[in-house]
DNA sequence: ACCCAGTTGCGAATAAGTTGCAAGTACTTG
DNA sequence: CAAGTACTTGCAACTTATTCGCAACTGGGT
């Protein structure tokens, strides 16, 4: 893959929709890998390849994803590319209730809104978190990690 | 803890029944089921019991207190009647990550912090969550439910 | 006391992950 | 560019938390 390993990808061609930087990214986010020892695999590129698309994914979603490339590649691997991908920070696992985690890259913090009806996820900005924040800390020492959960309710839709 | 949690009110038609100590609020959930065509079991009043110490409480700790009394009751039995008195809004249900659900009797609605290295859970007054279920509500449209959810995070001592 | 819908115990099933291990392979080094 | 050695993968079996099917049991209204 002749991909182009800066993530800030320069268009020569003048201010246009451009295929999005999902090579460069990914290389990005592999060179990282790299430096840490690990391996830059077939599996882990389809992986990310999966995650760049917008919004929550749960584990078999990428899974059926990267199987339509690489149909050998085992859900057990996904999971631990995503356990891994977790600890380097690269991506996000989100909780809602007892459903499947869902993956997602890490870009901004925000919080999750899961609608317990319909099961969409919806983002919110980390300052509507600034009150709750500061009194789980001030009044119990409490320090909020935003991403790795989702707060059910229902959304608009399905009041 | 200030005052006794009035947990159920038992209001048939005549003045509200005052709940003496531990029994007397097992009798008024009793009863309150039998209203509903349920019925008043041995198990159910030892679940009751359980549940009534303070603290949240994990499916498998209340068939554990529950068979020191009575053996044979099985776990099974425990989330049956967990999913009733949830249904019935007797006890609320709350999702840590991916571990083990812990009901608590309902009575004041309020929050929870769990702490992703020792596993406690703090509760947080429901007036902590005002701001951010007010910008939920107004820029998503989406009604959050508190009871059902833990925020991950780390505790004073852990962190 | 009787009856029957509500409950229970038990075994088996499920869903979502996790783990052990041998085979495979990406990189570093020579 | 061949070799060695970690790092990875595929697969099967396991685990954990919870649910389901069903026959046996039982609380409590009549």
């Amino acid at each position: 893959m002749a991909g182009r390993p800066s993530i800030v990808e320069v268009n020569s061609e003048g201010p246009v929709v451009q295929a999005p930087p999902t090579d460069g990214v990914i290389d990005d986010i592999l060179a990282t890998l790299r430096q840490r020892g690990g391996r830059a695999t077939h599996a882990r590129r389809l992986i990310l390849g999966a995650l760049l698309q917008p919004g929550h994914h749960r584990a078999e979603e990428i899974a059926a994803v990267v199987r339509k490339q690489a149909p050998d590649v085992h859900l057990t691997t996904v999971y631990r590319n995503l356990d891994e991908l977790e600890r380097l920070r690269i991506v996000d696992r989100t909780y809602v209730s007892h459903s499947p985690a869902t993956f997602h890259l890490a870009s901004v913090t925000h919080g999750h809104l899961a609608c317990q009806v319909c099961g969409s996820i919806d983002d919110l900005p980390a300052e509507a978190f600034a009150t709750l924040r500061e009194i789980a800390m001030t009044e119990h020492g409490f320090q909020i990690t935003l991403d790795r959960f989702a707060i059910p309710g229902r959304c608009a839709q399905c009041q």
